[in-house]
Formats: C-alpha cells, structure tokens, sequence
DNA sequence: AAACCATGTTAGGAAACCTTCCAAACTTGT
DNA sequence: ACAAGTTTGGAAGGTTTCCTAACATGGTTT
C-alpha cells in the first residue's frame, strides 16, 4: 500500500525543484494555484516538495509544451485518481466477501 | 552498481535535515567539520543533503549518544569505506579474470 | 471585444542559511 | 593536575532564498 520512504516524503525546496525540472518558480507556484501540485509548508511558511511532485511536474510540463491547458491537465489527473480509488474500492470490496465468506470478524475476535 | 534515484540525490537543505533527525544545526554543521558528512552546496552557498546522509546521521547521533567521539567514527567509516572498495576491487579482478579465460577485449572489437 | 491563460517581472518583507567568534562543560593526554 | 581537545550553544551581521501581491504582455477562447 503506497511504498512511502523518500519519494513521497516533502523535502525539497522550491528552488531546488526549479533546478531538477527546467521550471521557473513562477510556473510551479502557478501550477499549485491552478490545483495541479500540492505542496506542504514548513513553519515559516515555506513550500516543500516530494521527488513525486517533482516527476508530476516534469509530466505536467510536457503536457503544457503540448498545449494542453491546466484546466484540461486536471480533468485528466482526477480522472486517473478516480480510476486509482475504483480499484481501491473494488479491492476492499473483494475483501469484505472474503471475510463474509470465511465468517471473519473485524474486532479483536469476537467471543 | 548503487542504486542512485532519490536516496543519494542531494536536495535537502539544512532545516528539513534538523528535523529529520532532531539534531541542531549546529551539530550537523560541525559533523561535517569533523569529516563524517559531505554535503553538496548550492550556487548560493547552502548546504544540500540526500536522504542518505540523512540516515548516516541518525547512525552518527546514536554513536555520539554512546559516547564514541567524532574521531573514532570517522576511522570506523574509513574502515567500513574500505571494506566495500575491497569488495569493488575483488568483484573486478574477477571480471579481469573472466575476460582472460574468454578472451575479451574492453575497446570496441578488436580488429 | 472582453475574458481568460500562462508567464515574466518588480517590489518589499520575512524566513532560512552562512561564517565567525566567544563561552561553557566535559573528556583526554601528558 | 593542568593543558589541550571535544562538543554544543548562542549571538552578531550578512547573504540567499522564499513569500505574496500587483502589474504587464502576448496568445487563446468565448
């Protein structure tokens, strides 16, 4: 379930972020107004990145060089997140008749 | 071949390291003047970090909390830094030793 | 044409970092 | 025992990095 370690944990400054992608600080800031990336923010009030964000940013770079537009980019991406929670629900699914099945209890076994 | 890809990049600057690891700047930056830590440098001049560092810092503190000083680490990371060139060495003298046996050239064939 | 999109740029201010120095409490070497 | 070294904190002063907000521009939709 979602191996973390590293590369999903918000490390990176922006600059830094600037350098691995090609991107103006401009363009990832606006990117996040548009609702395409999401940062998180240290105490100060600084944006922190994962090397996930990063690779979403290189894709939604590439997509905009195709001239697709922001509003289009995030249509697409909460459709693949849609697709994503399918398989989650259908997953959880499969296992809730597996344990209706197998007469499974979800407590700390039952008396 | 070391597996690079996000653990050794370095892209953390020294505030995320601190809370990482919980120790202060100060500690970080003097682990560095005593050798057992080499962080890159942006165009600036700030430190940058990789996840890998971040761990061998976690080592280093727990070796400081046992009360092993900087000096000991250090040899006990040459010591350790040599292991692994030992292994390097030895895995390419028997390819040299292969190449031998087959006849195979390094250049790009042999005429 | 009016509205929207994507980016650059500027300005002012705050956060984060940097080096250097002094201090203090230990620990080690002689 | 005493000098020398270790480890850490903290302050000062300076530079880099980041933040938001606003205005400008050229291109694209509507």
């Amino acid at each position: 379930m979602g191996t973390d370690s590293y590369k999903d944990k918000k490390v990176i400054t922006i600059g830094i972020v600037r350098d691995l992608t090609g991107l103006s600080e401009r363009q990832i800031r606006y990117y996040e107004e548009r609702k395409l990336i999401f940062p998180e923010r240290s105490a100060g009030g600084s944006r922190k990145y994962s090397f996930s964000d990063v690779e979403l940013l290189v894709e939604i770079a590439n997509k905009i060089e195709d001239g697709v537009q922001t509003h289009e980019i995030r249509k697409e991406m909460l459709k693949a997140q849609k697709r994503e929670n399918q398989g989650e629900v259908r997953r959880k699914m499969i296992q809730g008749q597996l344990n209706a099945q197998f007469g499974l209890r979800k407590g700390p076994a039952s008396k």
